[in-house]
DNA sequence: GGTTGACCTGGTACCGGTTTCATAAATTAT
DNA sequence: ATAATTTATGAAACCGGTACCAGGTCAACC
């Protein structure tokens, strides 16, 4: 393979010269310039990124962190993402963790061992003081409001806000008895914790046997709809993590000729419209370009991009 | 930041140590082994993994070409190939084209650069021999048939067979005149060029009128049934590109109060399963997954995924 | 007792670039 | 005419590792 020196070698000059010719710089006469990129040219050259990369101490490349790649919500962000991305020159690099924590922690070392600039986590599964820990090594960008003494860069979307107006609009319109649905029913997901929020502040205080968790699907959220149609006293509505687990429920009761019960879903996806059914659309492709941006910036500003509640 | 030399001073050895330790290779006396680890975790030392990769000349990368992320086709294939690579314990890129064959030409010109192990393009703009000309410079994959006097490695669904089929069953079920919906109307397109194959070797000659093209999302599709609700002589049925595609077709003929138009889709998305017509299903992951074996081994073998028929 | 081979260690070239610094010539300013 | 810049170029250190090779110790084997 053809480097830098066999081309400085081979024009008779240095490879101080060379490097200045590849980079476009100054201070180059115009013929050997000339002579330089036709060599180049020539002998099909193209510099080796990463001994680039490695002088340079960066490698314009963001890792990714999610759970898994073919879920619509994360699939939304990454597209934003990768957008951004795209646009800065920058590279996009999947981080997959299944929720396990260990893989996490490899993933923050690699941030370490300068294989990215920058990660951003669109969920995790370890506590935040952990990703804080990590924060010296790269920036560090986290898809929730992490709380405003924390040194990490934010992008999310407005959970709490249009939780509270759909589950708002719900009673109002007259479903006295919400039953919910979630995914992970643990602290460490700002999505439960937002979702429990709302519902207090909008229902009180939400009862176990009205909350259906472990989903993430529709499969699940027709094994949830199976469960809500059994439950007494049953729930007037439910409202659910996400369009396609609400279509699910909603299929459920199709499928088995009772009353449709009313479903509240998230994203805006196919199956809310399809179903017609009312749904919250974060934005995702926004968020996921606004993670991008902080990503690349050395602050820790937090940047919050608002959800719309659409009704059907 | 700290580095080998450092570690190897302050212990005391060489590098060339320190470099055995790291890498737990044998040779090293068990009691400088424990006082060089000792070190390197007193001072929080992690290696490069740019100068490693530079060193060995191998990133454990692929890149992962596609025209844009957030489409359902890609996400399951990319879910396949990261689920893969994860196991591997290989990185990947996502690298995003928009269909514009310039930008797929600095991804080859990227592999030439080293910055990936191989190439995977779910999609092309450009041309065969375009991608063959890069071989020698990295693994280079495709998600179609290649024919097989290419030096290419091949990953590809059995899209003639399953469309065949898929059309095959509707002309038995009485459907005389189908219509078809594409995305792009060219001939690099393999899906493209699948589709009129199998529709001329089972409808005859697909005429101009009976192709709506340009479709890639669920809004083309309901553009698309705009389209044939006008069309005189009508068409008994769509063959789409894509489930949600088919079920914008779909919704269009039932927003309209119109004798639904009995469509089929590909993919076996959850639209074909709410609205239950007919699909393909293509087994995107496995095609993902084997499109990543492919992508890690140097040979030119062809592999295809036998798809499914899914009548409904 | 000498040869063999496994074990251990360090020196150093190498991967392929970037960047700082020194030097000198050509311009421009005073 | 001289001082101060600007332009042009190369040598060499540096980024941070890997890997080959040489050299040395020590037990086993013939």
């Amino acid at each position: 393979m053809t480097n830098i020196h066999d081309i400085a070698r081979l024009s008779g000059y240095s490879v101080s010269t060379v490097s200045r010719v590849i980079n476009h710089q100054k201070y180059v006469a115009d013929d050997k310039r000339a002579k330089v990129e036709k060599i180049m040219h020539d002998l099909d050259y193209v510099p080796n990124r990463l001994a680039r990369d490695l002088s340079k101490g960066r490698t314009k490349t963001i890792g990714v962190v999610l759970p898994y790649a073919n879920h619509p919500y994360f699939a939304r962000v990454v597209d934003g993402i990768v957008m951004a991305a795209f646009e800065a020159g920058y590279k996009i690099t999947l981080l997959p963790t299944n929720y396990d924590m260990t893989v996490e922690r490899q993933y923050l070392d690699q941030l370490r061992s300068k294989a990215y600039d920058a990660l951003i986590f669109t969920s995790r599964s370890s506590q935040l003081e952990t990703l804080e820990r990590y924060r010296k090594y790269g920036q560090i960008v986290c898809c929730e409001d992490p709380g405003d003494d924390r040194p990490l860069a934010a992008a999310y979307t407005d959970r709490l806000g249009s939780f509270v107006s759909a589950l708002n609009w719900a009673k109002q319109s007259g479903y006295e008895k919400m039953g919910v649905v979630l995914s992970r029913n643990n602290v460490i997901s700002a999505s439960t914790r937002m979702t429990r929020q709302a519902y207090e502040r909008v229902y009180g205080h939400l009862e176990d046997r009205d909350l259906f968790t472990g989903a993430v699907k529709y499969e699940d959220g027709y094994r949830a709809g199976a469960y809500f149609a059994k439950l007494t006293p049953a729930v007037d509505a439910v409202f659910a993590n996400g369009d396609d687990i609400a279509a699910g429920v909603h299929q459920y009761y199709l499928d088995h000729q009772l009353t449709p019960l009313p479903v509240i879903g998230q994203e805006n996806l196919l199956s809310s419209r399809l179903l017609k059914f009312s749904t919250i659309d974060h934005h995702l492709e926004a968020l996921g370009q606004a993670a991008f941006r902080l990503a690349t910036a050395q602050s820790t500003t937090h940047e919050l991009i608002k959800s719309d509640f659409i009704k059907r």
